[in-house]
DNA sequence: TTGCTCCTCACGTCACGTGAGGTGGC
DNA sequence: TTGCTCCTCACGTCACGTGAGGTGGC
């Protein structure tokens, strides 16, 4: 029996592929596309980690649901990225102006202004995962 | 003389083909597809204003330099939209801040407090219009 | 009439996914 | 040895873009 996974949520191609039911060559061709960077064992064999099985999983969705294309779903991950960082810098304002405006204030003031100086519109948003919807294309026949 | 310009700023098909230098049945194809939604005359003839024309050049760019299918431009307009939408949330939060919190602090402290108060690291995000960057994939033939 | 518009149908090309074939290390 | 891994090459299928063919209105 050889070994389909090393240590703690370290999987190997094979392993993978038939959890996902696609082909190790798929994989292969979705790291050299630059989607994917498996890590290597010293005997160069890939190593996916949780992270990036959770990145198979948004990809495999856009490909296999949606019908999106290789170039596109590589463009698609760098606005998700975009898009988390811009959630962090927004949540950060947010805590900067909970944290810092509001103590000024009530330090200016002496009392209670607290709770009611908290916009109550919140202009957070809150990061959805999933993909939007769209019309799904391509449905790979192996079940 | 066939009018292939309507109006101020609505053109038809094959105007906007020429300018753009692709097949007007690729317009055709791109409203069927749900990607662009020109106006039409009475007459049933499609109108493109400059909105559906900037639209379509970010269309372009996907699909021509950057080699996107349909199913992932459609996706990516849909981000681009969301991520629009977060930015005017996020600018309505800092107006917001900047006006109805600050005049509470000065209101409160009774001086200037002013410029010193407003972050320094901008949490801002700018809007980039122009996609990121990927490999480029298809180039039509075309000149 | 001319030159546009509309539409549908069909074809060529290319990307994507899969398979085969041969290698090497645990 | 077995069963995995690595790699490259090749093929089938399908989406996309384009073209043809026929219609209708300014």
């Amino acid at each position: 029996m050889a070994a389909k996974r090393k240590s703690k949520g370290a999987y190997m191609i094979s392993a993978v592929a038939e959890m996902y039911g696609i082909h190790p060559q798929t994989l292969r061709l979705y790291e050299r596309e630059g989607l994917l960077k498996p890590s290597r064992t010293d005997g160069n064999t890939r190593l996916y980690t949780e992270e990036d099985i959770e990145r198979l999983e948004f990809i495999l969705n856009l490909a296999r649901d949606l019908g999106v294309n290789i170039a596109g779903i590589a463009i698609i991950l760098q606005m998700r990225e975009r898009m988390e960082e811009m959630n962090r810098q927004m949540q950060s304002f947010v805590e900067y102006v909970r944290t810092e405006m509001l103590s000024h204030i009530q330090q200016a003031a002496g009392q209670n202004v607290s709770a009611a100086m908290v916009p109550t519109r919140r202009p957070m948003i809150v990061p959805r995962e999933e993909a939007p919807a769209g019309k799904p294309r391509r449905t790979t026949k192996k079940a």
